[in-house]
DNA sequence: GTAACTGCAAAACTTTTGCAACCAG
DNA sequence: CTGGTTGCAAAAGTTTTGCAGTTAC
């Protein structure tokens, strides 16, 4: 595991700034709470838990605005799925994701971008370009003998 | 433009019906609302207000419940780009997504199912299928001289 | 010192719930 | 009749706002 220990989080403040975003205790906190470990999909009720439960000192309001500033720097990715549930992505990688509304499972699955192949061929006016895709495949249990 | 008139509707009920939807007043009058014309994005709120001014006397609650109901029947889908911003689409052919976030407007796009090649490679568990597949291209204003 | 940022409480919104009254078959 | 539907008001939930106080640089 990297230095991002008790007083560390050189790497993280460099990251910020050069995002445009004044490396804060709560902001660096944040940072690093959600670029450790494996990639997640957070409520940002979630978040705040995590980040309360870790010692973290700081209001939920502020929770929303970082996560907000996180997303349009690119850092995580907004999900929603319905109404009332919206999932912050630590993966910002290529991929789509899988969603079984049984269960409301939230799942992440790593595609070739070069197999986007429909989106080249998309007929945009001329001063508008691709920004993002997000793409959900609504999976179910196969019908049959339960 | 065909015979949905004052005492009309004969067919609507018989749609209803054939989806397990008792033809009330209030299902009747929303179903040729939605059916008729463009295929459109619409809030619940729009399709309140549409109802209203169509002269059709019906509850807030109600419009939720139908359009629920239409959306589980297949007649239209559910489209969720922010926390509290959900769209109804009367297009349920396929079809992707364009979102200028900037604007807030969604725009139909459509497409050629096969050309979704990618989706027959997905590898799911053996009891799971593909249910539905979302496709929401984000698209903004081409950034250089303004 | 000053602009950027945070925290708190309250407000704003959309969507859901519970239950009595009503209607279709 | 009888269960499926509707309507109303109230509740639930998430996200946003306004503004005073604090912090980064």
């Amino acid at each position: 595991m990297a230095s991002i220990g008790e007083h560390g989080g050189d790497d993280v403040r460099k990251r910020l700034r050069a995002l445009g975003l004044r490396p804060t205790r709560q902001r660096v906190a944040l940072a690093e709470l959600l670029t450790t470990g494996e990639h997640r999909h957070l409520s940002a009720e979630d978040v705040y838990a995590e980040a309360r439960n870790a010692g973290i000192r700081l209001a939920y309001t502020t929770v929303y605005n970082i996560l907000h500033q996180f997303t349009a720097a690119g850092l995580l990715r907004e999900v929603v799925v319905e109404p009332g549930r919206t999932w912050f992505d630590t993966n910002t990688g290529p991929h789509l994701h899988l969603l079984d509304e049984e269960s409301g499972t939230l799942q992440d699955y790593p595609i070739d971008p070069k197999s986007l192949h429909l989106l080249n061929e998309l007929t945009l006016d001329d001063d508008l370009e691709i920004a993002d895709v997000d793409i959900m495949v609504r999976v179910r249990r196969k019908p049959g003998r339960d």
